[in-house]
RNA sequence: GGCCCGUUGGUCAAGCGGUUAAGACACCACCCUUUCACGGUGGUAACAUGGGUUCGAGUCCCGUACGGGUCACCA
């Protein structure tokens, strides 16, 4: 068979150029001895997953800490996903969590185009190439004859795919294959695979260490019959000519690895390393799961936008399920950035980590302690521009008001710092009851409305807007023990049921009828943030609810 | 179902043949405290399971169970 004249008649692209060329235009890379060149490959879905910045985090992390270089390509070889804008939210949201590419898709560099769709020039050089050698062929195999093969293989508890006595079109005569083309009868590229299913060897994977992988005997689709690459064909080329040193991917591309193997062994290449990360999993009752783009608000990365967690404390807390260590280092250094952290890939975990928001919170609250209130203000004031309602925005008019509000809260000045704030959303609904506006309290006590209302009364008869804090604590102490409530602590705990309760009783009801909550921070300073007047009407109003 | 990967407290995890089996989050108690918090101290709680190998096994080997992934002209 003349395999030239074949590989002209399936992919007649008049582009193609010597194979050398490409080496000389895409060539290997200037850097240092044990710098990587890693990669994001997203198809542009338009979706972010919290997946997504997982591994582009640690691949990041790893070309800028060994001095090569990360880049964004597009995979965009399915018309079907393909949404508009999509690499634009893909910069964008990566950008906001600090993630930042140093070359690829909608950026300059030497090694493109990084979108493949663009790229089919070169794929055809290399399957034209295949199809020369005998190592690629024509399938004419409709999807019906696929699905009765397959019916087949089931039923008989076969392998199933296409390959050996399977693979009809493997060794089509010449007659038959120009007959079929001449008929116009759509087809695919196939890889002629070399492999036997039976042979196992074993490869290091950079993540999860020896890994026994058996060989590949699919044919499988190199080029779709609209002449695009399939993921696979894709992923050898582009990974060869960026010159990719590393690929850290989600591990559900480990099974598939036995075809790329060969792919890259067909074509001449040499196979990068490889290490395959386990996916973010939830509990959903009995049973893990990924988390899934459709069930779970919490896999988009865009929910932590619209919450306002901010961007470092989901970079935090992604690290610490990225690596090991990176725990104990950031109780070390807690105040140094965190790309000083050495980041190792050996340091990943073997199996899936389940999302735990309960300790993204609580780094939240940590990161957020450490802000200043003008930082917060600011933090908080473009959250609530994007996605916060009219009135809340509102609470940004003044700034002075609000910024006593914010240090209160954050324990500013105070020996501690509070950590009162996780995110941005929640932030702006703790402080609503400094503003009229949205203080709507509803009052739960603890005690008899009538306790609490002579308790109210008699405080405000005593409240003097100008007692400093000790002075103002005084008169809170001398309404509890004019109510029998103990004052001394010691006391009240020694015998306990000598009394009704203690200050901190009555400290409680003062604060739910100031502010609706029983948990806020100094309750003197909010009166004094809230003035005299307000204070008193505050109060009143409580009163009058009894 | 076949193939591959995994399994240490509720969660994240350290551990590389000898440890009282770290640490963090959560939870509980106590302390500090003029209220709420912060903080401090302490506590509850784990090697999936059965066999080997070994003087000795969370660590090595085999089986079992359970969980995950994958079996497309999707990535």
């Amino acid at each position: 068979m003349d395999l030239n004249k074949l590989a002209d008649a399936l992919i007649p692209d008049e582009n193609i150029k010597p194979l050398e060329e490409y080496e000389k235009l895409y060539p290997e890379r200037a850097l240092e001895k044990g710098a990587q060149v890693t990669r994001l490959a997203p198809s542009p879905t338009g979706f972010m997953h919290i997946g997504n910045l997982y591994v582009a985090l640690a691949n990041e992390r790893i070309a800028h800490q060994s001095g090569g270089v990360f880049y964004l390509r597009i995979e965009d070889t399915d018309e079907k996903r393909k949404v508009e804008g999509a690499v634009e939210v893909i910069h964008k949201s990566l950008k906001y969590f600090g993630v930042k590419f140093d070359e690829g898709a909608d950026l300059c560099g030497d090694y493109g185009p990084y979108y493949q769709r663009q790229r089919a020039e070169i794929y055809h050089a290399y399957a034209k190439e295949l199809i020369r050698k005998g190592l690629a062929y024509p399938c004419f195999c409709t999807e019906e004859d696929l699905e009765k093969t397959r019916e087949y293989q089931t039923e008989n508890k076969l392998l199933p795919g296409y390959y050996g006595e399977y693979a009809k079109c493997r060794n089509l005569s010449e007659a038959e294959i120009y007959e079929n083309l001449k008929a116009g009868k759509p087809y695919v590229i196939r890889l002629r695979s070399q492999g036997d299913v039976s042979v196992k060897h074993t490869f290091r994977d950079e993540v999860k260490g020896e890994i026994t992988v058996t060989e590949n005997n699919q044919d499988v689709v190199i080029l779709k019959s609209d002449g695009i690459p399939t993921y696979h064909f894709a992923h050898a080329i582009d990974d060869h000519f960026m010159r990719t040193t590393l690929v850290i991917r989600g591990e559900e591309w480990l099974s598939s690895l036995p075809i790329h193997i060969e792919l890259f062994k067909v074509l001449g290449f040499r196979l990068p390393k490889y290490g395959h990360n386990c996916s973010i999993q939830k509990i959903d009752g009995e049973t893990r799961r990924k988390l899934s783009k459709r069930k779970d608000p919490e896999a988009s990365l865009n929910y932590y936008r619209e919450q306002g967690y901010h961007p470092e404390a989901v970079r935090t807390y992604m690290m610490t399920l990225l690596n090991s260590n990176f725990e104990e280092w950031l109780l070390k250094f807690p105040d140094k950035p965190l790309d000083e952290f050495k980041y190792s890939i050996g340091k990943m975990g073997k199996s899936g980590a389940l999302f735990d928001i309960v300790k993204l919170n609580d780094i939240s609250k940590t990161y957020m302690a450490k802000l200043s209130e003008t930082e917060a203000y600011d933090f908080f004031k473009a959250w609530a521009d994007e996605f916060g309602s009219e009135t809340q925005r509102a609470y940004f008019a003044d700034k002075e008001y609000l910024c006593k509000v914010l240090a209160l809260c954050m324990g500013v000045g105070g020996k501690k710092r509070r950590k009162d704030f996780i995110c941005a959303k929640q932030a702006v609904e703790f402080v609503s009851y400094f503003f009229d506006e949205t203080f709507s309290p509803e009052y739960a006590y603890r005690f008899d409305n009538a306790t609490v209302k002579k308790i109210l009364n008699d405080f405000v008869s005593v409240y003097d807007h100008a007692d400093d804090c000790s002075a103002w604590f005084e008169k809170v102490k001398a309404v509890a023990s004019a109510n029998g409530f103990a004052t001394d602590m010691k006391a009240y705990k020694a015998n306990p049921e000598n009394y009704p309760g203690n200050v901190s009783d009555i400290a409680e009801m003062l604060r739910v009828a100031t502010t609706g909550l029983t948990n806020t921070p100094d309750l003197w300073t909010i009166m004094q943030i809230l003035g005299k007047d307000r204070t008193l009407v505050r109060l009143q109003t409580a009163i009058n609810a009894l």
